[in-house]
RNA sequence: GCGCUCGUGGCUCAAUGGAUAGAGCACUUGGCUUCGGACCAAGGGAUUGCAGGUUCGAAUCCUGCCGAGCGCACCA
């Protein structure tokens, strides 16, 4: 309908001989402005030489006589709106519409054929699995399936730091430690937190004694070079399991690799690009390293090789990208991160550039903020993070206290619990815009109410609730359903719950292209919230289970709701 | 110091240069003989950090100031 509008919308203004601006036309905040509206006269009025009013009058009238179909009201307005209001059945039409696309509303082919790669999570073995990276995971995978639905062929990346400083610090850490080395038999999670502890340990010492950087730099050497029998069987040992704990985190959050990358063997191709780079004077050396000067373009300068030969942590995205691109020859790489490290990108994307020119355009970094704490920034060297794998099973724990009165078996207890915090837990992240800092605090536990990804799956349950109960009067939501509802149209008046309902299902397709086009999940986010809240109106204002047209519509809102929080990677429960 | 980002009710967040700046939490009040109360309806609560500017129109764009966060050469 907005399509449709606007080819009018341009249409009318060039025959009044106006040139058309990109013409806005949306959807208003308040229902009583009509169903959508345009500020085209506004925007035309000065060029015109006319009141904003009258112009506004004027191409209502020319709009009047195309006699759009489904548009029942052109009407000009105040400073110079054009509100329009859409006929009944348009809606109704919309909501069949839902009932036969089912789990596929809401996609469509913007940028179908095109290949994408989404990197994100990125967490590093023997190093803690912290909140941010949890941050990480839900924005990458909202991204991703977000992405998937322009009917891009996505590959999930992860890269993984299996090399470096930290390891090394670690290494030596663990050296200080008097605690025993968990055996095969410990909990994962018992494992990791030791190696986590190691670093801690490992960092703040060195932090204290400087004089141990030799030391360190040995060790990292040797992690490199695999020429440490003691230095190998460590770092394996806690490589595999860091690996094995990290996949259980991802089975609960629901993501899928396709692919892991590891700096280990991102360090070799990164010193052949960087070493390329320097033969084709795009790095320099500089003190015994080389470096990429990016004040040449507005940049910082920055290490890729250091004066002992090992490749930084940007040396070694050089390599990446190439492996990346190698491994699927993508169209557009998506790098999800914190924030934190925004001009890093922009320092590797240009030296990128510079080395591979197939890659020009094609490197993004989609940057978030951070899990912070009331008392300030986490970090893994001081030891004040909150584990991941923490913050989820606290998160369950609460839920089940909460489900503690429901009449369900313990197995699916637990599992609906699992869905629910982690429904908690990703929606308090993409509800907002990226970008911004989060701070958690542990004394307010997570919200169940309210803005929450637990109301949005209540509502989808009450939902599924309404339609078992429609189905014992008789209206069973079968095969024979939608040709059901096709014969008995049922329009209902406009201006109340339910066709305010209507009217948010209908929009659902261009909130998630909105989403698409600006990698911003928290377009999904807050429309779920919006239409869940006008679910609930509804239900709390009409008898739903003896009507047909109304089960439709609840029919339709639970497909639409499913595959909104589909988008965010939330599972939508039957029960709760 | 330089660069990037951000300042919206007590708190946490929305708002494509557009209409009366929207929600949630907290607070006050009302609603279960009806389909799940993790709900609904209503109320109070905002000089959108401050000062200028651009515009028919600014939370949004520009300039300055104040405040916060992040980054800035051999860590990742």
């Amino acid at each position: 309908m907005k399509d449709i509008l606007l080819e009018a919308i341009n249409k009318v203004i060039s025959e009044m001989g106006l040139e058309a601006p990109s013409v806005l036309i949306d959807y208003p905040g308040d229902m009583s402005h009509g169903d959508l509206y345009t500020n085209v006269a506004m925007m035309l009025a000065k060029k015109a030489g006319k009141n904003p009013l009258d112009l506004a009058g004027e191409i209502a009238e020319n709009l009047k006589k195309l006699s759009i179909k489904d548009v029942t009201k052109i009407e000009a307005v105040k400073p110079g709106f054009i509100n329009f209001s859409i006929d009944e059945s348009y809606f109704d039409t919309a909501i069949k519409t839902v009932l036969h696309e089912k789990i596929h509303y809401g996609k469509n082919q913007s940028m179908k054929g095109k290949k994408v790669v989404v990197e994100y999570t990125d967490p590093n073995p023997l190093k803690l699995f912290h909140v941010g990276h949890l941050m990480s995971n839900t924005i990458g995978e909202s991204v991703a399936r977000l992405i998937e639905w322009t009917g891009s062929d996505v590959r999930r990346f992860c890269f993984q730091g299996d090399v470096g400083r930290h390891i090394a610090l670690t290494i030596y850490g663990l050296r200080l430690m008097e605690t025993k080395f968990p055996d095969e038999n410990s909990s994962s999670k018992e494992k990791v937190a030791f190696f986590g502890q190691a670093y801690a340990k490992g960092s703040t010492y060195f932090k204290d004694h400087p004089e141990i950087e030799a030391e360190v730099q040995e060790i990292n050497k040797k992690v490199y070079e695999r020429s440490d029998n003691e230095v190998n069987e460590v770092y394996d040992k806690g490589r595999e399991w860091s690996l094995e704990y990290f996949e259980e985190i991802y089975k609960i959050l629901g993501t899928k690799f396709d692919r892991y990358f590891f700096e280990s063997q991102s360090a070799g191709p990164g010193i052949k690009a960087v070493e390329e780079g320097l033969s084709k004077g795009i790095f320099e050396k500089s003190d015994g390293a080389i470096i990429f000067n990016g004040e040449k373009y507005g940049l910082h300068t920055d290490v890729l090789i250091t004066k002992v030969g090992l490749p930084t942590y940007a040396g070694k995205e050089l390599g990446l990208a190439e492996m990346k691109y190698n491994a699927f020859p993508y169209d557009t790489g998506i790098t999800v991160t914190a924030n934190e490290q925004n001009d890093f990108f922009k320092l590797t994307i240009k030296a990128n550039n510079l080395l591979f020119p197939f890659l020009e355009g094609k490197l993004h970094h989609l940057s978030h903020g951070m899990m912070r704490l009331p008392e300030g920034k986490m970090g893994s060297r001081t030891g004040n993070v909150i584990a991941g794998r923490d913050f989820i099973d606290e998160t369950v724990a609460s839920v089940l206290e909460k489900m503690s009165e429901r009449k369900m078996s313990e197995e699916d207890k637990k599992v609906v619990s699992e869905e629910v915090a982690v429904a908690a837990i990703k929606f308090s992240v993409l509800k907002q815009t990226l970008g911004k800092d989060i701070i958690y605090d542990k004394n307010k536990a997570l919200s169940f109410e309210g803005d929450s990804g637990p109301y949005v799956q209540y509502s989808f349950v009450r939902a599924g609730s309404v339609l078992r109960k429609g189905e014992e009067n008789g209206f069973a939501v079968d095969e024979n359903f939608v040709s059901k509802v096709e014969r008995d149209i049922v329009i209902s008046e406009s201006g109340n719950s339910e066709s305010a309902l209507k009217r948010l299902i209908e929009r659902f397709p261009t909130v998630v292209e909105r989403a698409q086009s600006e990698y911003a999940p928290h377009y999904v986010a807050q429309y779920l919230l919006a239409l869940s809240g006008a679910f609930n109106s509804f239900y709390a204002n009409s008898q739903i289970a003896n009507s047909l047209s109304r089960l439709a519509l609840t029919k339709a809102f639970q497909f639409t709701v499913h595959n909104g929080l589909w988008l965010l990677g939330i599972k939508a429960p039957k029960e709760m």
